[in-house]
DNA sequence: TCTTAAGGTTAACATAAAGTTAACATTGGG
DNA sequence: CCCAATGTTAACTTTATGTTAACCTTAAGA
């Protein structure tokens, strides 16, 4: 899937060149002209990578950066800044803001498309290591849903998932059917009152049974 | 009030970068050179978390984890690993030492601050509640639904906790039957004059015969 | 001290809650 | 559009828990 990128500058030769040879590398390509049209357009398109030019009216680029990384959303949303040559201040200024590179200006496209796709991989490989909940015998990997039991690695279907994870976020405590509903299916859905029950078994059968204890009459734990 | 983390590295640039980024978003921070150091330190200043390089001089990460873990004070303190890219073996190697997490190298600043702060948010969720009622040799975790009976754990079935429950609201005060059965039974329930009182026998055998008391003609009343 | 009513105790019994299974429905990817 | 994976329901079984009945014990007042 092509990645799909903001770039942000206020003069539209730049932006037009950029746009260019960005999109003959394969970029999908974005625009804006100053900060504040960025964030707006940023909030609806979600691109994977923001270019933002350093020096721009309305908005300038660090108080820009400053501002998506307030938003969660964009925590981690790569951000590139364009900066004039002298302003090696911006160095400085442009990490504090939470940016994650910066060149300078005049553009060497090369080398911005370089950087942009060195960002991108490295992302990536971090993405691949994910977020682990580790019980020891029993991991929970959050961002690949799949979780390990003594080794042996375990993909569980949605429900059955985040039913697995609720109870284990909080272990021994018990969950009552009504908290359970509210947080796996949500308080509006309606199902059976057999339905937890089912999943309970199901999982059961793929994490084993004593991991999680039936109190009667109140609800579900989870047991290390 | 700030979370204290100890970052353990041998090079001190990576050192000094990650302090200020983590003091940035306000963090204490103390550092180490090495995991000798790092355990003498962790000792005195007690971190909430604490960030180890694998490959260090004099003791490599892995080995201070374990060492660490070993210590009953570090059980549940935080460990995030920093590995260079290519020890995929220390995934494996750290979480059998007790890591929390790991970070690959090079490190994406925002990528770790991130992590970590997840780390302590969800810490903090699974610590925060466990709402316990405490009267020394007696208490009660309403979360897990389970009572400590000089450090003894008691499972109770649900009406026997609720009852209890309700006794120990006010130690003390004499609960009419009346009083009970609507608070355990609901005001609809009907059901027969010795049910109560075969609950209290229940009650008594497991917790203890002296902790709830009979006031003839009257009701029941806790007494610590 | 005797009486008596309230409460204690026990075990049998009842029942609601959960377990289980299979069938049926829905969904999402190829 | 079809198929496989997932989710839900229905119908029946099992069991922990709750209730009752029957009998026993205690304590307070006459």
């Amino acid at each position: 899937m092509r990645s799909k990128i903001l770039i942000v500058d206020d003069e539209q030769d730049i932006l037009e060149f950029l746009q260019y040879n960005f999109e003959n590398e394969g970029f999908e390509v974005i625009t804006a002209n100053n900060g504040k049209e960025a964030i707006e357009l940023a909030k609806q398109e979600l691109p994977v990578l923001i270019i933002l030019d350093v020096m721009m009216p309305v908005l300038d680029g660090i108080e820009t950066c400053r501002l998506l990384r307030e938003i969660p959303k964009f925590e981690s949303t790569l951000i590139v800044f364009l900066t004039a040559r002298s302003e090696d201040f911006s160095e400085i200024a442009g990490f504090d803001a939470g940016a994650d590179d910066y060149v300078s200006k005049p553009i060497r496209v090369r080398t911005l498309i370089a950087r942009v796709k060195s960002l991108l991989k490295r992302k990536k490989s971090s993405q691949e290591n994910s977020e682990i909940i580790d019980f020891g015998n029993l991991k929970i990997d959050l961002d690949k849903r799949i979780i390990f039991v003594h080794q042996k690695e375990i993909t569980l279907p949605k429900k059955e998932f985040d039913l697995f994870l609720l109870l284990s976020t909080k272990p021994e405590k018990v969950f009552t059917r009504e908290e359970i509903f509210h947080a796996v299916w949500g308080n509006d859905v309606i199902v059976g009152d057999r339905t937890i029950d089912v999943h309970i078994r199901k999982l059961r059968e793929k994490i084993g049974e004593s991991y999680i204890k039936t109190s009667k009459g109140v609800g579900y734990s989870f047991h290390i």
